[in-house]
DNA sequence: GTCTATAATTAGATAGAC
DNA sequence: GTCTATCTAATTATAGAC
């Protein structure tokens, strides 16, 4: 019962249970969105996916807009930080290397996170206040970085090379439950992780 | 005011208007459920989009499940309508020839008809009974014509080649909103979609 | 910090007037 | 065939106990 007594200092403190209760709220917000948008995921289905109540998530996060945009930041600074971390281990390989292998680890985060493309594809489709909030706020910042990460395509078809690769990159994945049933290919298997990934770095970078 | 006297057949009979009704029904489930998925989307707001009242929706449907079915009946009926007639005016061209256009097509569709690629996506993304259904129902017949239409890529890379295919040409026009707020580029234009279609079957078909 | 109870809105489905 | 009114259940946000 008891694990603690008055006098010695607790386990765990006030301010790490918060960050806990937090991150487990966020963690499942971020699937609901993704799976059922912002109207049609549900502030009581979030909190019993963090195995805690509905009142805890208005307390944490003071409406369901801002749990959002607390899930979008999340979803967005994992790929960032993936992106990071992959730059500075490839140091001076040639361009065209580069690139390759940027593409297929977007391809390998993409199987990990479908989460990211579900968000994307969830809120691009109409021009309201959360579309232009999540262009704003984060997406321009990855787009303006493409040219530094060696994928080429400047000029006048920037934007459609952006969304072939995003699109063939991800697809698969974030209708993984569709593809199983339809192909019989399990997407999140490793081997058809490095095929697809193959498959898009080849195509985009020949 | 009386249009129609008692004794002169009505310029649209009942059963004219009931299929008109249902039409404009329909139309406005398709947008509403690729826009806001199944759970976000309201029937009061598609029986708005639709210019009736809600109860009309249960009188011709006889529930929201119903309706989905039928707007998924119609964006697919659309496409392999489209399909079907693109491949007659083909005709004998050698299939390389064959395989690019029928991409251009592709992109084509979903340049006009952004809700196919939203509603699958929307709906591949988690294993209930209405992903089961649109696999069963419609998708796989989908998947198996294929290679009728000259598109490649049998044995183990088919469903990646498949995914990709539809990602890259998809995806574009299923994000406009944000792609033009993001890039500046209106996917809606006729410059773009020719641009983007080309770019794909050329990436596709070398 | 967490949970339960509740207020105000909105959801889908039904019933009945015209 | 169409529309309004209403029922039941679910929604978000709030208030207060612990």
């Amino acid at each position: 019962m008891a694990c603690q007594t008055n006098n010695l200092p607790p386990v765990t403190t006030r301010a790490e249970q918060r960050e806990e209760t937090r991150e487990r709220i966020v963690e499942a917000a971020v699937e609901c969105f993704s799976e059922r948008g912002f109207r049609g995921a549900s502030t009581r289905e979030i909190a019993g996916r963090a195995g805690t109540n509905q009142g805890l998530i208005t307390y944490h996060f003071r409406s369901k807009d801002d749990l959002w945009k607390a899930a979008a930041d999340r979803i967005v600074g994992q790929l960032e930080a993936r992106i990071r971390e992959r730059l500075v281990r490839l140091g001076g390989e040639d361009p065209r290397t580069r690139a390759r292998e940027m593409i297929r680890e977007f391809v390998r985060f993409n199987a990990g996170h479908p989460e990211l493309f579900r968000f994307m594809v969830e809120q691009g489709k109409s021009d309201d206040i959360r579309m232009r909030w999540l262009v704003d706020t984060h997406l321009k910042r990855l787009y303006e970085a493409i040219p530094q990460l060696g994928l080429g395509a400047e000029g006048p078809l920037k934007p459609h090379a952006f969304y072939v690769l995003v699109g063939a990159g991800s697809v698969l994945f974030s209708v993984a439950p569709e593809c199983r049933r339809l192909t019989g290919l399990d997407p999140s298997s490793q081997d058809a992780i490095e095929t697809h990934a193959d498959l898009v770095a080849r195509l985009l970078v020949p």
